[in-house]
Parts: C-alpha cells; structure tokens; sequence
DNA sequence: TTAGCTGCAAAAGGTTTGCAAATTA
DNA sequence: TAATTTGCAAACCTTTTGCAGCTAA
C-alpha cells in the first residue's frame, strides 16, 4: 500500500512534469489566442501539439502530415490558416531555408540558418555571430537586419574540403 | 562637305563608342555561348538586350515583356530556358529578393540586397560590409556564404525613423 | 544535315481564397 | 445565437517539362 502510494505519487509527478514542457506552453498560447478573441479547437490544439513535439523545421506539409495521425481529415489550407494566425500572434515565424516550401518556427526559438547547397545541410549560426552581424548591417547601412528570414546560403566546412 | 564629312566622322564615334559599352558585353556573350556549343538566336538576343539595357532587378516576367516589345511572340519559358542557360555559363546569377518572383543579374554585378519590409525599398550592402561578414561568418562556422542569393530582409533608416 | 532551340500547352509545387457547413463560446 | 473555423475545391503564381516543329551552324 505504501509503495503503491508512493509510486503512483512519484508516477502522477513524472506526468505533471512532463505536462509543463509542452502543454502548459501549449495552454498559454491556446490563451494567448483566446484572448485575441479566437476559437481553440481540434485542428489548432494539434497544430501546437506538432509544433512542440516535433522535429526542428516542420514545413506545413510536414505538420499536416503529423496532424492528421490524429485527425485524418484537417485539410491543409487549415494548416496554412492556423501557422498564419500564430505568427500575427507573435507565437511563430516562417523561414525560407531554400527554394522549397517554408519551415516554422517559434518565434523564441529565432536563429540564422546556414544552408550548405553541396550537401543540403542545415545549421545554425552562433547567435553571437548573427548579432555581430547585425550591428555591422546597422552601422554600414542604418538599417535593421532580420537575418532569420531568409537562410544563408553557401557550402559548409566538410563540402568545402571534400570538393577539392 | 567638309562639315558634313566631320559630323558624321563624329557621329560614327559616338555610335561606336555606344556600341561598346553594351553591344561589345552583348557579343562576348553570345561568343561563350557558342564556344560551349550554344546558338546564337533572336529570343537569346533579345534576353541580353533587355538585361543590358533594362532597369536593375528584372524578373523573368519582365524581360518576357521587354523582349516581347521586339519579338512580340517569345514564350515565358523560353525565357526561363535562357536564363538558366546563361547561369550556367556563370554570366547571370538569380537573386530571391522577397516571397515574389526572383530576379536576375549579371554575375560581375553580384551584390548584397537589404529590402525593406516596410516600405519595399531595396538597397545594396556596401560591399566592404559585405566581406567582413562573410569573413564574420567563415570564422565562426567555417561556412562560405553565398550572402547575394538571398536578400537579407529587415526595416531601413527611413522606416525605422518613420515609425515611431 | 543535325544538334540545339523554340512555342505552346500542360503540369508541378507551394500557397491562398471563396463558400457553405460545422463548431466554439 | 453569433462569430469564428473548417473542409473542400478551385484558383493563383512562379517555374518546369514534354513534345513536335523550326533554325543556326
């Protein structure tokens, strides 16, 4: 009896713990869209479950793909609507990593892309770096670079030593 | 006679002299062209005409229109074909400015662009600049970046000052 | 003559839109 | 109930492709 208590204590806490990474996330932004006077409802509740448990750079596709494990017939259109509205909100941005579709990203979880165009690989730029750059934009040409938006493009430390 | 004999002496000169500024540029090209067994057609012309000639930041659509005032029946994709065609010569480079259509370029002409997202304005990254960030970003990374393909979006002075 | 281009029409890929029915608050 | 969302289908925009006929070399 004691260790079945115990356990389910220790059991419930592991639950609740997990619950405040992604849901309690999801619920203020649920909040966060409530507030602004919209709907919360299944299609953007598993929007925001794929976004916080998935992969790094879902495209809509991608997202539709992993929404419709749970509701088979969320159509995409409804995805691009509801990415739309989380970024009006200031929840997410979109980023063009290349000539395809677009990636989706928190908003807090902003950085610059490097896109290497020999091997396709993605990585991020030292945020360090992206400020320093940023500043010398700003000092060069008075003007506020979101270097996030768009990738930068170009090839990567192995491609370069592999291509010669 | 003798005026006459001058004046056209003269005009000849400016004509040639006009003739090399862009015609000269326009014939080295086709000459590669056909070195890499290209041939040398109207539509083709008509291409590198409108880019010698035109505005800075055409889109494909709008060399169609320039080419189509000359030869009124070329096709988009014609276009498209030459475009690619002369990139992978290495004579043009194509440039995403925004979500809309890309734009082309001379590669000697290659440079960075800051577009602004408030007003729509892009403007060139002093080319300095440009290499202190490449250099900025080959450091940290050990990435070559390519920081022309994509323009780096974000809001100039004017906007910034403006908004407030 | 023949490899290379072109026009046309259609398709592809990503994203947006119109609208009637369904759903949230 | 009223306002918001959704699914579906169709449209949109930029770019690519297939193919039969045309053309430069």
């Amino acid at each position: 009896m004691k260790n079945v208590a115990r356990i389910q204590i220790t059991s419930d806490n592991a639950t609740q713990r997990h619950r405040s990474a992604t849901e309690i996330r999801s619920e203020m932004i649920l909040q966060a869209l409530r507030n602004a006077g919209g709907r919360v409802t299944a299609p953007r509740r598993a929007v925001l479950d794929a976004l916080l448990s998935g992969g790094d750079h879902p495209t809509a596709e991608d997202l539709a793909l992993r929404v419709r494990d749970v509701h088979p017939d969320v159509a995409v259109s409804t995805i691009y609507r509801i990415l739309e509205h989380l970024e009006e909100l200031g929840v997410l941005v979109h980023v063009h990593l290349g000539h395809g579709p677009a990636v989706y990203h928190f908003a807090e979880d902003t950085h610059v892309h490097l896109v290497c165009r020999a091997c396709g690989h993605t990585a991020p730029l030292p945020a360090a770096t992206a400020r320093s750059i940023s500043r010398n934009v700003f000092n060069a040409s008075g003007f506020q670079a979101d270097l996030a938006h768009f990738s930068i493009t170009g090839v990567c430390g192995a491609c370069t030593t592999t291509q010669r």
